[in-house]
DNA sequence: CGTAATTTTGACGCGCGTCAAAGCTTGTGG
DNA sequence: CCACAAGCTTTGACGCGCGTCAAAATTACG
């Protein structure tokens, strides 16, 4: 028992505040599989902001979980368009939509000086046939990135931008909450420009939601710091509809 | 290896289209194996257009394969409102998402007469255990699932309506081309309106949408039959932006 | 066949993208 | 520590794509 709770702390040090691990531990490791597992997370120089951790095209060897800092990805159009498709935060993991094309479909760059652990993909999925939690784990971390990945675009497709604007702040604040941190209170990574070009706004639009949601007291922003006020009033946006209350056409779908 | 066909066929029986083994069969599949696998995928009975083969918050168990028919998954807005999150067509899976709520966030539904073939996930995930190909290959769909969605996230995000609905019929093209039918001429199972949720618009725009795309010779729509007449032109459409620019170029990029 | 659902068409208006230009930061080098 | 450049953010003016409303036409289904 107590040994295992120095093996925890080993792998803490190694990935302090790594999804994979934290979301695995709980579930059934013996020593021997933490100390593999310990043995594969290789640590890196931290990224300085701006600097690439993989670009798109590179090669998949490993999936990365943040330490510290943030990752933004991004994918490019022909003409050289940048979408972004995802920011990560600390204990949050990317690289797993290049799995199956082995290959990276997008690029991912620091937005400010981040630490990053990297997990060959090959050692770990051997890894993951021996411990059966620990494939677990995977496949459900994939799931969520699955399912979120499904609310973004559900989100994108048909709300205002001000209920886009909503949904991500309250995403920020349940990640950062999550994560310990205040979840009312934080610091932004990214530039509103991302944000707005993340959420398939444009920055001018996004300059004045943060101007609009300001002044109707929902929030208090001073650069990148934010101060939700009215959490309440954010949630309400974040589901509400986009013009009228009542349905628009009788159309239902419950035949069975 | 004589053998191994046969047990190929009894698999193909069971779930004849189905992409879990149609990927994992070239890996590395012992007879035993094969017939584990044979072993836990269930029949089901067809479903009727408009049944659901789960709705959201039910318990989740198993992934499922369409063999033959279509469904949709949908989200319900607190408010009722229905967002579809995606298609199925023969030969895909759906699922996945729930696996790490242990829940369903979705319903599915089936848009016409429907076959699937049940595949109950604790018994995959042990298999997947014993079976390296196997967990390879599960990791490799749901990697893919994620690429695809942050894609499709991509193209709502930023792309003019004309440019999605260009996107949507390539798609299909490419998933009934992959099936070996007709990439040129299919049978869309779902309706204008299904479709027009999908992409974020009014079912008003998909209609004169549609209209648009016949007269500039795009294609030839009745009702659901629709036959692609320039697929040049609908990929000009597909990588089209917005803005000025007419950048040219033959290379694709690399899906799955 | 009749009724309901879907698709189509036209008119209209608003949200948000685009353009342009003026503040602000942030980082860098002297 | 200041000055300058590059990049962000903000603000205002303006227009258009596409959502909304309304209603007719067509199709699907019991």
């Amino acid at each position: 028992m107590e040994q295992k709770v120095v093996k925890l702390s080993t792998i803490r040090q190694a990935c302090s505040e790594c999804n994979l691990f934290q979301l695995c531990l709980p579930v059934s490791l013996e020593n021997d599989d933490v100390e593999m597992l310990d043995q594969i997370v290789q640590r890196r120089r931290p990224l300085a902001r701006g600097e690439h951790l993989y670009r798109a095209h590179d090669e998949f060897n490993a999936i990365y979980a943040v330490r510290a800092g943030a990752i933004k990805t991004t994918m490019l159009s022909p003409e050289g368009e940048e979408q972004i498709t995802g920011f990560h935060l600390p204990g949050e993991i990317l690289g797993l939509d290049a799995i199956s094309g082995s290959r990276h479909p997008c690029n991912a760059i620091a937005l400010e000086t981040t630490s990053v652990c990297e997990i060959p993909f090959d050692n770990l999925e051997s890894l993951a046939a021996q411990i059966p939690g620990l494939q677990h784990t995977l496949l459900r971390i994939m799931s969520k990135e699955i399912f979120e990945d499904q609310e973004m675009l559900y989100a994108v497709a048909k709300r205002t931008a001000e209920e886009r604007l909503a949904i991500a702040l309250l995403s920020f604040s349940e990640r950062f909450g999550r994560r310990g941190l205040s979840s009312r209170n934080f610091r932004l990574p990214m530039s509103r420009t991302d944000l707005a070009n993340y959420l398939g706004l444009a920055p001018e639009t996004m300059s004045r939601l943060f101007k609009r949601f300001q002044e109707q007291g929902l929030l208090h922003a001073e650069g990148k710091e934010v101060v939700l006020k009215d959490m309440d009033g954010l949630h309400e946006l974040a589901r509400a509809r986009p013009v009228t209350e009542k349905d628009h056409r009788g159309g239902r779908h419950s035949k069975a």
